[in-house]
This record gives structure tokens, sequence and C-alpha cells, in this order.
DNA sequence: GATGAAACCTAACCTTT
DNA sequence: AAAGGTTAGGTTTCATC
């Protein structure tokens, strides 16, 4: 983790979909270097997937949800990752401190669609239970980079 | 902004290299296909852009906290807004359903810059009091929040 | 949806420190 | 060894039909 990881970075947060050979003349290395490097990141979790960032409004993502997690016993952070990881609408997710076991956030198109998520997202190992506080009006919303 | 349309971006969501042959032949179109809709929706600003999500540790603001906030008496959203822009620690909030008013979501650099950032918020007039479930582990983090 | 040229990704091999 | 450069091949993208 360099000066050169962190500008590689810097470029992908931008433009996840840059070319190899684009980001090595802006950094100074050749295409293969970046490439190299980019799987390095990747295999080594820093880099922990390559997403889009679409307009909620025109999607039509509008109606949210933070569901707290209650589960059985002890529960692996991995295998929770593992189950959230594959539902698209969990916005964010985390295990907490307090009664819960983890929070989750989700966005969704609609009531029914916040329903299905909830029921992916209750695929997961030894959920016990889940609580939902639907987003009544969103407040403030800053971009995480 | 069909059903395809929507299958597309559940994709990209997930791996935002994917390719529109890969793309095509899940949601039943040729690449070319894939291509002009994804190229659209980008034209349409429907995908604001395409990004990596990054290990938060590496950025040094990790100590994060969802936060339920109780105030006294009724609140409205604007009065809740005012209070809660001003605390640039706040990445996140929405009024919910339940017994909170709202739910805040919080990234601070440590601990007590958390705890610096809660002050802020209980200083409030009309915050009654809170209550923090701290981040353990991050699970999801989707930089499209 | 199909086609072909250009661009890109990828892996193997070579050079340098 | 470890890290970067170079080259060749296969695949993908992209414009055009």
């Amino acid at each position: 983790m360099d000066n050169l990881d962190r500008g590689i970075l810097d470029l992908l947060r931008q433009n996840a979909r840059a070319g190899y050979g684009d980001i090595g003349s802006i950094v100074g290395l050749s295409a293969s270097a970046v490439k190299r490097r980019v799987d390095r990141l990747v295999a080594d979790k820093v880099i922990r997937g390559f997403t889009i960032q679409v307009d909620p409004s025109i999607d039509g993502m509008s109606t949210e949800a933070y569901v707290e997690l209650f589960c059985r016993g002890t529960v692996a952070p991995d295998e929770l990752l593992r189950i959230l990881s594959g539902v698209p609408e969990v916005v964010d997710a985390g295990t907490v401190t307090g009664s819960a076991d983890a929070i989750v956030h989700i966005r969704a198109r609609d009531i029914p669609g916040l329903e299905a998520a909830l029921e992916k997202v209750r695929l997961a190992p030894n959920v016990d239970h889940t609580r939902s506080a639907i987003v009544l009006t969103r407040l403030i919303h800053r971009s995480a980079e």
C-alpha cells in the first residue's frame, strides 16, 4: 500500500471503467503493472467491488428502511457478508453493539420491493427476527466518497 | 426505463465490470443491445458513474454508528434537517416509523470523533436523548448509498 | 442482431533492482 | 526474489450495417 496504490484507487473511484493503460499513463506505470496492482488490491479486499452510482429518483428506488437483525447464538460476520452481498437492495450494513446483531440499510423501489429484499436478508443463518424502521423523510445524504 | 433496464442496473450494481455479452446472456439481449441501453442510461444520467467500493479502514474514517434520535414532543422534518445539517459527520439520516423520531448514520475518524459528533447532535434544543449502535464490522458499503 | 476493425485485457516471458 | 516493462494472443468494445 503505497502512493501508487492510492493514486490508482483515486482514479478508479472517479471512473471504475478507466483502462489500465490510461491509469498507468497518469500514475506513471505500464498497463501491466497497473493490472497487477489492481488484481492485488482486489485479492487483498482493499477494493471490495466495482459498482455504479444510480440516480435514486430516476430509478425509482426511493423506499428505504433501517433493519435491525437479531440472530440466535453467535453470528459469523463473514457468513452475514456472504448473504447480504447477494442482495443488491442492501446499501449499507454492519454488525453493531447493543441488543441487535446487525443493522442493514435497504433501499428498494417500493414497499413490495422492500419486503422482497427483507425476505432475502432473513435467509441469513440463525436469524431470529428483524425490526424495521421505514424511512419517512430522507433528511441527509452525503456521498461516502 | 423498463424491466430490462432495471435488470441491467442490478447486474452492474453487483459488478460494474461485467461484460456486455455476460449481461446480455442473463437479461436476454445481445451484447450490442446491452451496450446501447447502458450508453443511454449514462447519457440520461440514470447511471451517475462507475466507481469502486474501498475498504473504509484505508481512508481513516472507519468509526461508525447508527444513532436513534428521540425528540421532545412533535418535531418537524425541517427542524431535524436544520439540526443535523450542522454536523458534518452525519453521513445519512431520515425520519422513520417506530418509537425513534429519526435514524442517523455517523462516520468519524475514531471513538472520540464519534463522541464529539454525538455531542453536537445532542446539543440541539429538541433532542431528548439518543441511542447508539456502534458498528463493529462493516459488512456492506455501496458508495451509491 | 450481426459484422469487422480497433482497443483492450491477460498471461507469459524478460529486465532491473 | 520482487516489481516493472514488453510482447503476443485472445477477447471485448464500438461503429456501422
